[in-house]
RNA sequence: CGGAGUGUAGCUCAGCCUGGUAGAGCACUGUGUUCGGGACGCAGGGGCCGGAGGUUCGAAUCCUCUCACUCCGACCA
């Protein structure tokens, strides 16, 4: 993309309604805008990062076998009059009369829906397990949303539901789903915690939620540093054999982590001093066994072996995807803007050309453009150095290819690192293979 | 939902107390000098002062109502 043709509106001064880190460097990076309490508009840049995150939560569903499904946010209060979940869940959800007085409402989550779904298709215990997910928004209405995106009414959220015959077949799922977050949250670029939770309202035994490290967190965490230094992308974890599951959760689970509600000072005093890692951290996933409540109030059964009814156990999964694009950034800035980890990055690399229309920068800089046009940004614009090092900063691309009269003249580009601050000189061609290299 | 604030130019804000016909910096347009970390000069454009009502000869300023947004608390993917 070319910054000159570019809609990406970057503001020099912090906007006076940002109160955290990660709300005033989205709004000066022009990622989103307000348009009312708690409800964004996603700007383009904004709108990659998004995307981004999303399509590797995707990936990584679908690689424990989810299978991805679009859900309307629009339902019908019927659906919800049937769990009995209209009346208890409250003024949080945003209820809405159609033009025949028809009771509507904007989904804060789906259970009912996808429940409703999977029982009008659903006959035989044949057809179990079965893990569905969507990646949609939802909307909530807080009373007080506050910190941007972190916080807002309408969110973007992946949701799956699993379906499964019995409880261990649910536990089984319940882990290989553990496992499908771990890995995603390492692709974005983030250590994400699991902490046993309450599981409150929602009912069931197995509840953990993943938590984000950043000072800016709403819980407070306690958790044993082995947990942040797990490769789980390399773990071997054989997800359809329940041993190699079970291995895996109660490896996993042996190692300390609570948030302050949940926290057991006995326990935490074993952990070897060493290794404790107290914070504050950002819920940006949970996970819920939570039984027959739904299957049973719906009377969504199948049929069993014997040709009797029988209710799925099942369990939802959330991760908070608008969520995560803020706290990516209050866990990964500096003073000078947002550092973007690669697999998440609204861009590769931005090529900053020093001195438009010098014939040497340019032909260096469309060279350089030409390898990915789609996912480079290159900064043609008619401004001074400063403003275009400043704005690279700010954006936060992982690489900046910074193309002056200096080295044009020898061929040479200067790479700078955002994470590090490191900067090499390096030939056109030694520069397009460190492009390549990200993402790849 | 309780408490506290704020609405004036695209952004950050001054002016309000003590009423007299709207300002600064940045941004924007033109132009010249500059040009490797948000330059400088000159010349411009841009605001029914959130909205409605009231007081007054006269309201951004005082009064009433209303709407929006923000912060603290309780609540939350």
């Amino acid at each position: 993309m070319r910054l000159s043709r570019s809609f990406l509106p970057t503001l020099k001064e912090n906007p006076a309604e940002a109160q955290i880190t990660s709300h005033r460097l989205m709004l000066r990076a022009g990622m989103i805008r307000q348009t009312a309490a708690g409800i964004y508009a996603w700007l383009p840049v904004g709108l990659r990062v998004l995307r981004n995150i999303a399509n590797i939560v995707r990936h990584e569903q679908d690689a424990v076998g989810a299978q991805e499904l679009l859900m309307p946010t629009m339902q019908s209060a019927d659906l919800w009059k049937r769990s009995g979940r209209y009346d208890a869940y409250g003024p949080e959800m945003l209820r809405i009369r159609d033009r025949h007085e028809r009771d509507m409402l904007f989904g804060p989550t789906n259970e009912e829906m996808i429940t409703d779904l999977f029982g009008q298709a659903v006959k035989s215990y044949k057809e179990l397990p079965q893990v569905l997910y969507q990646i949609q928004w939802k909307f909530r209405d807080e009373v007080r949303p506050r910190f941007g995106v972190m916080r807002g009414r309408e969110f973007y959220m992946k949701d799956a539901y699993s379906f499964d015959l019995d409880h261990d077949s649910a536990v089984d799922t319940y882990r290989r789903m553990m496992l499908a977050y771990l890995r995603t949250f390492q692709r974005l670029g983030v250590r994400a915690i699991p902490m046993r939770a309450d599981t409150g309202p929602i009912g069931g035994e197995l509840s953990h939620e993943f938590l984000i490290l950043a000072p800016t967190g709403e819980s407070g965490v306690f958790f044993d540093s082995a947990l942040e230094d797990q490769d789980w992308l390399a773990e071997n974890v054989d997800v359809t054999s329940r041993d190699s599951l079970e291995e895996f959760f109660t490896g996993m689970t042996a190692f300390y982590a609570a948030t302050d509600e949940m926290h057991d000072a006995d326990a935490w005093a074993k952990v070897p001093a060493g290794r404790q890692r107290e914070g504050r951290g950002i819920e940006v996933g949970h996970i819920f066994n939570f039984g027959r409540k739904y299957t049973e109030s719906m009377d969504i059964a199948v049929s069993g072996p014997d040709g009797a009814p029988l209710y799925p156990e099942m369990g939802s999964y959330g991760i908070g995807v608008s969520r995560l694009v803020a706290a990516i950034i209050e866990a990964s800035h500096d003073d000078n803007g947002i550092i973007w980890p690669a697999s998440v990055a609204p861009f590769r690399a931005v090529i900053i050309n020093l001195k438009n229309g010098d014939a040497q920068c340019d032909a260096i800089c469309e060279k350089l453009y030409a390898a990915a046009p789609d996912d480079l940004l290159y900064d043609d614009r008619a401004e001074r150095a400063g403003a275009k090092f400043a704005d690279a900063d700010l954006l936060g691309h992982p690489l900046q290819l910074i193309v002056g009269p200096r080295g044009a003249k020898d061929g040479k580009v200067e790479v700078k690192d955002r994470r590090t601050g490191e900067r090499t000189e390096e030939t056109v061609d030694a520069a397009l293979a460190l492009i390549a290299k990200i993402r790849a």
